[in-house]
DNA sequence: GTCTATACTCGGATAGAC
DNA sequence: GTCTATCCGAGTATAGAC
């Protein structure tokens, strides 16, 4: 039982270092941020960090392990919407909420140019994001067999494509400015726009 | 005589610098190459490199400084073109074409890392997005006068929010794979859109 | 489990000879 | 202008006491 109990303390200091590593990446960059730092943020030494987490790479790794619940639960939550188009402009606005918050933006940031040379970063971020892409591309599918999606897109691509536009709106993240219509005209005006109608053929 | 001709060769011998630079902070990232690394790949020893460079944000800055001519030529080359909608897709189409190149995802996610805490590199890359941006909206304004482009459009949160969409198929970017067609028909579905052809009135 | 103290490495930037 | 040599600060990670 005592085995237990730690365990879940084990589990729950983790997370308490996580978070406040999560905040200062986001804030300051991977780089700019030293270990010292987060450590002085949680309250303890840096060498007690070391001992929750192998190395820094592993600390930054955590901030995002915490998002697969999470984008889980969200895609569990759409999947059996009655209208597919509805529930896409939906799932987007949701994974585009956090967009709003500042330091959103500089995380992601931060996940992109670190991605590239962690492949357990990699890893960790792939599972997230293929849930997200394959429900998605699932309410595609649904969307076309009922004549709202233009079958001519493939539904894996387009998810992907999709997920792009959602990092967009990060990326342009103002304080006070809410990119959600523009978000919603974009998907909408993507998925819908049958190759008779976007193109003109007067003469 | 003699001055000019200095003038010119330090010109060079800054652009030779940049060019290293910029490919290597590009595949790299900002933190992770050394100044070292950058004077070995020119050929010279790091402190010419701080001859030429007040110090490694300067170098940083000058990778982006060569945009701006880019930049000018491109919006003039489209500035008259008759119709303004196909306009906007060919400047957006010249905007990502260097997103199929390898690296340069990665140095846009470097870059914007760092304009968040370089106020002189905001500077830079500010006047050239921003005569991007405005080299846009004037093509919107003419699209929704020939009464293509939806009027209820802003002309300068649209071109804003197209820039962040080319930015997407930067982050989108993968080897043997052109986004061009997803973002022509991203912007052509955002542009021609309008809010009675969006929605279903079926009854 | 958490600390203090520190070993070790590396990178930016400068001094000064040539 | 370009070099060699070097200073200095910072940061990761570890050793070992408690």
């Amino acid at each position: 039982m005592a085995r237990r109990a730690d365990q879940e303390r084990i589990a729950q200091k983790r997370e308490q270092i996580a978070a406040q590593a999560g905040r200062l990446f986001a804030a300051q960059g991977y780089e700019r941020t030293s270990v010292a730092e987060i450590a002085t943020a949680v309250g303890i030494s840096p060498a007690s960090v070391f001992y929750y987490f192998n190395d820094k790479a592993a600390l930054f790794r955590a901030v995002f392990e915490r998002d697969l619940p999470a984008a889980e639960a969200l895609i569990a939550r759409h999947a059996d919407a009655k209208e597919p188009v509805s529930a896409i402009l939906d799932v987007l606005g949701e994974l585009a909420k956090d967009a709003i918050d500042p330091g959103a933006s500089g995380m992601l940031v931060e996940l992109l140019r670190r991605a590239e040379h962690d492949p357990d970063l990699i890893a960790v971020v792939g599972r997230t994001s293929e849930v997200v892409r394959d429900g998605l591309a699932v309410l595609i599918v649904r969307g076309i067999d009922d004549g709202d999606i233009d079958p001519a897109l493939d539904p894996i691509q387009t998810a992907t494509w999709l997920q792009a536009i959602v990092d967009a709106t990060y990326l342009n993240a103002r304080p006070g400015y809410s990119p959600l219509p523009e978000l919603r005209r974009t998907a909408m005006g993507y998925l819908t726009t049958f190759p008779s109608q976007g193109v003109d053929h007067r003469d």
